[in-house]
DNA sequence: ATACTGTTATTGTTTTGATATAACAGTTAA
DNA sequence: TTAACTGTTATATCAAAACAATAACAGTAT
């Protein structure tokens, strides 16, 4: 788990931590149970305040990616995590759901909606 | 074409402008070449600055719905305008994109994904 | 010339991101 | 119990970005 930060700005740093978390949890780089370096070990290796690097680990509690108990550490939760997967397709929800509606301003089909996602779908799977 | 904005919302007045003058362009309540309000009187009648409302013109205009001539007017495009189509598009497979990278973090099938677009469309329906 | 149009420069206010410091609270092991 | 670690919270400060107002600038038309 190899955090870094860079200062080309733009994304702010609680920002640029929380999704090199999500990646590594994704990825299963960190796995279920796994403790996170404290809050004082990342502000202190990066060279950033505790408060910055406590954001990041709150709002991925909030996001169901880990798990802070006080006086422990911060766990990685499993990529089952009841919390995570309803969060995750919450916001999948949430983005189709923009899609429809900018779909319907330019009078877009159901049909040419869902082969636009068929086409997107399958550059994607070129990807892998 | 009544104008209104609403201080209570954390929604910036130029964002509030560009949403009404959409919906009105893509209702058809704005019909293409008519000229939009100017902005001084707009400005006046809100009791807004004149800033406020030039940028809201401005990036509708960047967005394709209308075009700004100086010393003239800011006038609507038509609905079938390339660039406005062009532009919308563009956003809705943005969206789309977003969806399917939350998707395969949840672990969502190419027909589990669909399936979900299909049934916000119905939902979408029912509102109709 | 005037009276209108959009545009831009300067300025001020508010919000957001990041920080430092400190105190608080829970866990663990010597 | 004490010491050394964990996360949590409160306060204050600073810089940068977003938002908005005033006023000057520039083009169009009568």
């Amino acid at each position: 788990m190899n955090l870094v930060i860079s200062n080309v700005m733009g994304i702010p740093i609680y920002e640029q931590l929380k999704r090199q978390i999500k990646a590594a949890v994704l990825s299963g780089e960190l796995q279920e149970g796994e403790a996170l370096p404290s809050l004082r070990t990342v502000a202190r290796e990066l060279r950033i305040s505790v408060l910055t690097t406590a954001r990041a680990y709150t709002e991925l509690e909030q996001e169901g990616f880990v798990v802070s108990i006080q006086g422990k550490g911060c766990y990685v939760q499993g990529r089952n995590n009841a919390l995570l997967r309803e969060h995750l397709v919450r916001r999948t929800e949430e983005h189709l759901a923009e899609a429809i509606l900018t779909a319907r301003q330019v009078g877009l089909s159901k049909k040419e909606l869902h082969g636009l996602l068929e086409i997107l779908l399958q550059e994607e799977h070129q990807g892998d």
